[in-house]
DNA sequence: GCCGTTTTCGGCCCGACTGTTTTCAGTCG
C-alpha cells in the first residue's frame, strides 16, 4: 500500500529533477505541493484512490499534480518522472545532501563529468576535474571534498531534545557577551517542532564583528561552516548546525519575526501585509501606500514597526501570533477573526498521569518518584507502570496479581505524600484492540492507560480499528502515544486521527501527547484534528527517572503546535475534576 | 504547475553568503 512518504518523496524527486533541467517555477509548484501533502491529517494515498476530484481539498495540488498521485498509486510509478530519472541518472538525494550542491549543481556534473553517486562525486573531485568547469573552482571543488564526508555519516534531522538544550546554553553563554544586547532562540525550535534541521539563534548589537568572534570562540563549536559580515555557522556539540543571524538592535523584532518561520507562515504574512500595502522583510514593517516602485530598497516608505516582534503583528492590526501556531494552518485568519487560542501553558499543567517506577521497567522506586513529582510543583501523579504482554519485554512487566499488589505499595507511599497519588496501569493493546490486563485489575485501579507496544506496521483501516476497539472498552482513560513512532527510528502505525479523535471524543478517552522527545506522539496536526473534534488530551512524560518531569515542556509545546487550551487537557484540571473524568 | 479582492493569464518571497562569472548563479534558510 501506497504510504503519503512515498508520494512526497516522488514530488520531492520531480521537484529536484525538474529545477536540474532549470525548468522554472514548476519545481517550486511541486514543493509545495509535497509540502502540503506532509502537513494533510487524514492519508492522501486513500485520498487518491478515489480518484483526482479527492484531491481537490489539498492546497497547491491542481489537475496535473492529482492526476500524477493517482497515477502512482494505482501503478506504483509516474511515467513522466520515471523518464525524467531516465535523462539525469543520479542518486540525487545522496548527492544534494553535500553542503553546496544542488540540484542544478547535481545536473551539471552529470552532463560535463557523469557524476552519478557520491562516490563518483568523491573521485571526480580527488582528479581535479571539476574546477575546470565553467562556473566552478578550486575553492568550490575543494568545498566538495571536504563535505562529502559529513554527507555519509549525516543522520536525519535531529530530535528538539537535543537541539533546544543546546540552543538554551548558547544563549546563555551569548547573553553574558559584551556585545549582546537582545539575544533569541529563532527557527524550528522557537515553533517547537519535532525535529529540527537546525539551530538558529538571533543576536541583536551594534558591533557585529565581535558578536561572530565570540561564537565563534564558543568552546562547543567544533567547526566553522562559513562566517560573512552578519551570519555564520558552524557545527557544535555534535555535529549540529548551528545558524547565527546578528543584526542591529532596532531590527530585532522583524528578524526575530522573520527567521522563526516557517517560510508557509511568512509567506502567507507578507500577502497578507501587501494586501494592506504593508512591506515586511527581516528589517521591518513599512507602508509603502504612497511608495511608487515598493521594490526600490528594503526599507521604503515609512517605517512603522520592527524594533519588537509584536509591532510586525501590530502593523498589521493582528495580535503577535504565538510561534508554535506559525505553520500555514489558518493562525493569521484566526488572528484577523480575534478567534487565536488561549493557549495551554506549562504553568497550567497540575500533574503527570503516565509514569513508570522499578516495579517494571523504570529506574526509581514509588517513593522517588512521587517525591520527585512534588518537587517539580505537580499537585498529583499517577503510576502507571508496563502490564505484561505483547510488546513488553521478559518479566518487565506487571501481570494482574502484581498490579493488585502495587496499589497497596502506591498506597502506602500516597499516605505520607504531600500530593495525590493515583494507581494506575499502562496497558498493551494487542494486534485485535484488546487489553493486556484482566477487567477485576483494570477495575480496581485508578488510571488506565492503553498503548500500542507491537505490530506497529499494520496498515491505516485496521491499526484505526485496533486502537478504536481499545478506546471502546469501559475501562480506558488515556490512548497513550497513539502512534507508536520513534523519531529517526520508526514511523509507527498509520492512523486515520479524524475517526481516533471522533471515538475518542465520544468515549470520553483523552488521547496522549507523549513529552518524551523521542516520540512526541500525537504531534501538532493530530492534536489540532483532535482538538476541533472535541476530544480530551492528556500531556505526559511516560517519565522513567525523575529527571523526566521536566520534560512536559516539550508535551505542553507540541500541544500548543495543536492549538490546545488548558481546557483541552485533562491534567491541567483540579485532582476532582480529573477522578470525576477517570473511568 | 498553481492560483485568483491583480481572477482564465501573468505572475510566483526575498535576502545573505560564497565563489567565481567583472555583474551573477547556486544554495540556503
Amino acid at each position: 500500500m501506497t504510504t503519503d512518504d512515498e508520494i512526497v518523496a516522488e514530488l520531492e524527486a520531480m521537484a529536484d529533477l525538474l529545477e536540474a533541467k532549470d525548468v522554472e517555477y514548476k519545481p517550486r509548484a511541486y514543493r509545495r505541493a509535497a509540502e502540503n501533502i506532509q502537513e494533510h491529517p487524514g492519508s492522501v494515498a486513500s485520498l487518491a484512490a478515489e480518484g483526482t476530484d479527492a484531491l481537490d481539498e489539498i492546497d497547491g495540488v491542481g489537475d496535473a499534480i492529482a492526476a500524477k498521485i493517482v497515477e502512482y498509486v494505482e501503478t506504483g510509478t509516474i511515467e513522466e518522472l520515471e523518464e525524467l530519472r531516465g535523462e539525469l541518472p543520479v542518486e540525487m538525494d545522496a548527492l544534494t545532501r553535500v553542503e553546496g550542491v544542488g540540484p542544478k549543481t547535481v545536473g551539471t556534473l552529470y552532463r560535463e563529468l557523469g557524476v552519478r553517486t557520491l562516490a563518483d562525486l568523491d573521485r571526480a573531485a580527488r582528479e581535479e576535474q571539476i574546477r575546470d568547469l565553467y562556473g566552478f573552482g578550486p575553492k568550490t571543488e575543494q568545498n566538495i571534498l571536504e563535505n562529502i564526508e559529513f554527507a555519509q555519516t549525516a543522520r536525519e534531522r535531529e530530535l528538539l531534545g537535543d537541539g533546544r538544550p543546546l540552543a538554551d546554553a548558547l544563549v546563555g553563554y551569548l547573553e553574558d557577551s559584551e556585545p549582546v544586547e537582545r539575544v533569541a532562540v529563532a527557527g524550528s525550535i522557537r515553533r517547537w517542532r519535532a525535529t529540527i534541521g537546525d539551530v538558529d539563534v538571533l543576536v541583536g548589537a551594534e558591533d557585529h564583528a565581535a558578536v561572530l568572534e565570540a561564537f565563534t570562540d564558543w568552546e562547543r563549536v567544533e567547526s566553522v561552516i562559513e562566517s560573512g559580515e552578519n551570519k555564520a555557522s558552524v557545527r557544535a556539540g555534535g555535529g549540529v548546525r548551528v545558524d547565527i543571524r546578528v543584526v542591529v538592535d532596532a531590527e530585532f523584532g522583524s528578524a526575530l519575526q522573520y527567521f522563526t518561520g516557517s517560510k508557509e507562515h511568512n509567506v502567507d504574512l507578507r500577502n497578507y501585509a501587501l494586501d494592506r500595502d504593508v512591506k515586511l522583510n527581516e528589517y521591518g514593517a513599512f507602508d509603502i501606500s504612497d511608495v511608487a516602485d515598493p521594490e526600490s530598497d528594503q526599507r521604503v516608505g515609512e517605517r512603522i514597526g520592527g524594533h519588537t516582534e509584536a509591532s510586525m503583528y501590530d502593523a498589521l492590526d493582528l495580535p503577535t501570533i504565538p510561534p508554535e501556531l506559525r505553520e500555514g494552518r489558518g493562525e493569521i485568519e484566526a488572528a484577523a477573526a480575534g478567534e487565536l487560542p488561549d493557549l495551554v501553558t506549562e504553568a497550567d499543567v497540575r500533574g503527570d498521569i503516565h509514569a513508570h517506577t522499578d516495579w517494571s521497567d523504570g529506574g526509581f522506586t514509588i517513593e522517588e518518584m512521587v517525591e520527585q513529582a512534588a518537587a517539580f510543583g505537580h499537585e498529583y501523579l499517577a503510576v502507571t507502570d508496563h502490564a505484561s504482554g505483547p510488546g513488553i519485554f521478559g518479566n518487565t512487566g506487571l501481570d494482574d496479581d502484581e498490579l493488585i499488589e502495587q496499589i497497596e505499595a502506591v498506597e502506602d507511599v500516597a499516605a505520607e505524600a504531600g500530593i495525590d497519588v493515583l494507581t494506575g496501569v499502562e496497558a498493551n493493546i494487542d494486534a485485535g484492540g484488546g487489553l493486556s490486563v484482566g477487567d477485576d485489575a483494570l477495575d480496581a485501579l485508578d488510571v488506565i492507560v492503553a498503548s500500542p507496544h507491537s505490530a506497529l506496521d499494520a496498515d491505516m483501516e485496521s491499526a484505526t480499528d485496533r486502537l478504536t476497539t481499545a478506546m471502546t472498552h469501559p475501562a480506558v482513560d488515556v490512548l497513550g502515544h497513539p502512534h507508536g513512532r520513534l523519531l529517526n527510528q520508526r514511523s509507527g502505525l498509520e492512523l486515520d486521527i479524524t475517526e481516533l479523535a471522533a471515538v475518542a471524543a465520544e468515549q470520553d478517552v483523552a488521547l496522549e501527547v507523549n513529552s518524551n522527545p523521542a516520540r512526541l506522539d500525537l504531534w501538532g496536526r493530530p492534536v489540532q484534528v483532535a482538538v476541533d473534534a472535541g476530544a480530551p488530551i492528556a500531556v505526559n512524560t511516560d517519565a522513567h527517572s525523575p529527571g523526566e518531569f521536566a520534560n512536559v515542556r516539550y508535551g505542553v509545546h507540541t500541544a500548543r503546535r495543536g492549538w490546545a487550551e488548558p481546557g483541552d487537557v485533562i491534567n491541567t484540571w483540579p485532582i476532582d475534576d480529573l477522578r470525576e473524568f477517570l473511568h
